[in-house]
DNA sequence: CTAGGGTTAG
């Protein structure tokens, strides 16, 4: 039964209202009479829902300040629930949202990911504003809708209507969508536009900029832009960095960021995660360290994302215990925390760990394993000898179609595992079985499996394979011709290197290096440059001498040039980890352990070497290649000679 | 009312 009351009025905009007795119950009559600025203390008490009530007993009257006010507090809050109310109120009530509203509306929707909602409200508006189209681009390329950021982007330089030129907001955010292989193109035609309008040195905008042209690789123009900038911040410092790192340019993203420290910069979170990143991949545990050291004194809060990298960085550092130290003393892990924490046990090759791991978190249940976690399990697995244990996890992940469906990827993990287990048939058959065309990556790995496990017949087949797909690509070659010569197929060992010389690229040639006192020592294949150069060659001949006394017999089919013999010999000896590992004997002390770090995979010819050295020369090597890290001790990799 | 940098895997 409805009930009339007659308020008092005092606001202008507000007329008499009738409402439901159902409702007005909770409220106390003191609350009356309801106004905007009622309204809006009570969103500052937190008491959102009370203000509903209020706009529901207001019936047919609010007007722009009442909704404005709610409006801000469920965009605060993200209460989507509430603000589609106050959405409806609006229809209901036939009041018609100047511009002002209808984008707070955009963006309402947007930040509570309803994308949908978001545009019919954009579509429907007849007149728009920079903001309002700024505020829909941006909900789209926030989440990753480049296409549709881009494409809206288009929409708003070709309107007619006025107030609607792009501004420094919609410059900022349309970049971030100019991503994949044709953004730079676009970006560039946005960048003219920059220059035309005049925000090419603005602060956001130029970060935005730099950001664009280093993520499509143009680092060069990336650096020109930072430098160009008028001012700086922490976030164009910190894109700058993360620039280089994500381009694996280590070197120069570690340089910059010191030299920015010493021009005052003042590293946040985010800039220590990037720098962090470059040095995971220089493995540079001490210049690591120092950084950590760094972070822990400048107390900032405990980030996530941080602590993610952190565990990254010591991982691939080599400095596991670390990173195990700080995944246990995180109050909140995402499933990034939990992958790289995977990750780090499966590179070392530590199955155990790996299964132990993933079973945690599995019980515990706060995150879902995603595509990325199964990924470092399988291969966790298969680098870690628990072949059984990944294929069980691979049908579970198979049969269990509610979480993760297996991509080409993990078809790969068991390429691998069965290989690993010498099951070399089954896994062709695996191959042809599979609901996607065989990559080079795939066959590649029943390669290697088909050269350790010697199995010269299916090694025949998938080398061939690859060499079709693949003819560029020199390790194929070596594997096949490794292969041959062990089953003594010298007359295919010749065919092989005569079909190389036609097709053989390097793509990246072979590097080690070692980290002393935070001073990186990098060795190139024959090396002339390093100023211990004699010296450490001279080691190299000297151990391989020591090592041929105590069975090494150095593994010539790892040489792809046509020479004798004896060149070849000399070619072995010149590779870039044995003058690491040289180098590492002659400039530390008696006992400690020698890390090396390597760009490609390593040799069979260089991993008989390491052995030896750990045997002969009693040091402990931690030698991280392109895959994984293997451990030698006493004569003994962990990788167990499968890599 | 609208904006820029970040962590795992390949």
């Amino acid at each position: 039964m409805l009930r009339k009351i007659t308020i008092s009025i005092y606001h202008p905009n507000l007329v008499y209202s009738s409402f439901n007795p159902l409702i007005t119950r909770q409220l106390s009559v003191s609350s009356f009479p309801p106004n905007p600025s009622y309204l809006k203390s009570l969103c500052s008490n937190g008491r959102l829902r009370e203000a509903l009530v209020e706009m529901a007993a207001q019936g047919i009257a609010m007007m722009f300040e009442g909704y404005d006010t709610l409006l801000n507090e469920c965009v605060n809050q993200r209460a989507i629930r509430e603000g589609q109310r106050v959405h409806a109120h609006m229809i209901k009530t036939c009041y018609l949202p100047p511009v002002y509203l209808r984008t707070r509306l955009i963006v309402l929707y947007s930040k509570c990911d309803c994308l949908g909602d978001a545009q019919r409200v954009l579509d429907e508006m007849t007149l728009r504003n920079v903001v309002s189209w700024t505020a829909m681009i941006s909900a789209y390329a926030q989440r990753g809708y480049s296409s549709e950021a881009l494409n809206l982007f288009v929409k708003m330089l070709r309107s007619d209507f006025a107030g609607t030129e792009p501004n420094e907001f919609t410059f900022a955010t349309v970049l971030t969508s100019c991503t994949g292989p044709s953004g730079c193109n676009l970006g560039r035609q946005i960048h003219s536009l920059i220059i035309k309008r005049n925000f090419e040195s603005h602060i956001y905008v130029g970060s935005s900029l730099l950001d664009m042209y280093a993520k499509s690789g143009r680092i060069h123009e990336a650096h020109r832009i930072f430098k160009c900038m008028p001012e700086r911040d922490i976030v164009s410092c910190t894109a700058i960095i993360s620039g280089y790192a994500q381009l694996g340019l280590d070197e120069e993203a570690l340089k910059l960021f010191r030299q920015l420290l010493r021009e005052g910069m003042i590293a946040n979170y985010v800039t220590y995660a990037s720098v962090l990143t470059a040095l995971s991949g220089l493995a540079a545990l001490d210049l690591g360290r120092q950084v950590h050291n760094h972070v822990l004194r400048s107390q900032l809060p405990s980030y996530v994302v941080l602590q993610n990298s952190l565990i990254d960085m010591y991982s691939k550092c080599g400095g596991l215990c670390y990173s195990r130290r700080i995944f246990d003393s995180m109050n909140e892990r995402t499933v990034i925390s939990w992958n790289a924490m995977l990750v780090g046990y499966s590179k070392h090759g530590m199955g155990r760990e790996v299964v132990e791991l993933f079973k945690l978190m599995r019980e515990e249940n706060q995150v879902k394993p995603d595509s990325v976690t199964f990924l470092a399990v399988l291969s966790g697995c298969s680098h870690g000898g628990m072949e059984n244990k990944g294929l069980e996890i691979f049908d579970e992940m198979a049969i269990t179609r509610d979480g993760e469906e297996p991509e080409m990827e993990h078809y790969g993990c068991v390429v691998d595992l069965l290989g690993r287990a010498g099951r070399v048939e089954e896994a062709l058959e695996f191959i042809k079985k599979m609901p996607f065309e065989p990559t080079a990556a795939i066959w590649g790995s029943l390669l290697g499996a088909c050269r350790v496990h010697s199995n010269v017949e299916v090694g025949e087949f998938v080398g061939h394979r690859l060499l079709e797909i693949e003819p560029e690509n020199a390790g194929n070659y070596v594997i096949l011709s490794n292969l041959y010569a062990s089953a003594g197929r010298w007359e295919d060992v010749g065919t092989i290197r005569e079909l190389m010389k036609e097709k053989f690229v390097i793509k990246e040639p072979g590097r080690s290096w070692i980290e002393l006192d935070q001073i990186l020592h990098t060795f190139h294949a024959s090396d002339r440059s390093h100023p211990r150069r004699e010296e450490v060659s001279a080691k190299v001949r000297d151990l391989s001498v020591k090592f041929k006394e105590a069975g090494y017999v150095p593994d010539l089919s790892c040489v792809l040039y046509d020479v004798d013999e004896e060149q070849k010999e000399k070619i072995l000896l010149g590779h870039s980890e044995k003058l690491a590992l040289a180098f590492g004997l002659i400039a530390t002390s008696e006992g400690v352990p020698i890390r090396v770090i390597k760009n490609l995979r390593i040799c069979v010819d260089c991993h008989n070497f390491a052995k030896f050295f750990s045997k002969v020369c009693g040091r402990e090597v931690s030698l991280r290649d392109k895959n994984r890290f293997h451990r030698f001790v006493g004569g003994i990799c962990s990788c167990g000679d499968y890599w």
